[in-house]
DNA sequence: ATTTGTGCAAATCATTTGCAGCAGA
DNA sequence: TCTGCTGCAAATGATTTGCACAAAT
């Protein structure tokens, strides 16, 4: 899957006339190494341990190519920061995002993708993958809260 | 509806122990009139035309109550602004959102609640109202990208 | 040799916060 | 009167951008 994914940014760079860089593939290497929701800046702080002269905007700007050549969704659950998961390979699924606390519970469910399937087929709109969120209250919060 | 929502807000604010000032009752009133989705910016500019004193952090604390106050759904379409809705009243709905455009298509699918009831079970968790989301891209934006 | 990419720091944008005066209860 | 609320402006936090230098092709 790292591999392939690896391969399908250079010819998504080549098709575009990008440079492939060392930043570059060291973040694209990371991406696709973890699984799970990563954000901008815990790639910049893992990053900096072995390439200290990295940069913010850079992680950001690879980041913005990632999403563009359709290898990263962009998942914004709660608040503030942009998570990004793996686009490629990714059987689908849906997240539960807790409102209180910002928990994401992931979830397959065959027959919701089956309606979820058919009703962008009615509205003529193409779902990407992991695109189903459900937001709401976890069992925590809810014990917590009252 | 307003007027249940305005008296709702009201019993809220008393609860506890805030006050009911002018710029609350013209920030919640002007929100219970609109359908849609509005973001702080919006609400500010069109309450300036009549209350020309008032200001960005009002509007945004108050809408920080309304959601407080479970009169509120904050929903984060795409990217940056907060958009809220209204929660009291309305039937249980989802959105298509267009991650190229921005655009948001609002359904309501009886079968895809029902799913969406049980899945939520299964995980104990509370969905909201208007909480059920689909990403992925519109019809026009499908033309204009291929 | 080009021309794009990087790192830095400054700029943006939405939202929050500190504070001195204002106004509900 | 007594606190809580407002408007302002400054602070914050995430992301973007301008620019001079560095590095791919």
């Amino acid at each position: 899957m790292s591999e392939l994914g690896l391969q399908y940014f250079k010819d998504y760079l080549k098709s575009r006339g990008y440079r492939l860089t060392r930043q570059r593939r060291v973040i694209v290497e990371l991406f696709l190494s973890k699984a799970g929701h990563l954000c901008a800046d815990e790639m910049y702080r893992y990053l900096r341990r072995k390439y200290p002269r990295i940069g913010h905007a850079t992680v950001y700007r690879t980041l913005n190519l990632l999403k563009d050549a359709e290898l990263a969704n962009e998942v914004n659950f709660i608040g503030k920061r942009r998570r990004y998961e793996q686009k490629m390979g990714q059987k689908a699924h849906g997240h539960l995002v807790c409102e209180k606390c910002g928990k994401v519970i992931e979830f397959k469910d065959a027959a919701l993708e089956r309606r979820q399937a058919l009703l962008c087929q009615d509205h003529d709109f193409d779902p990407n993958e992991g695109s189903l969120r459900i937001s709401g209250t976890c069992l925590a919060c809810r014990k917590k809260g009252k």
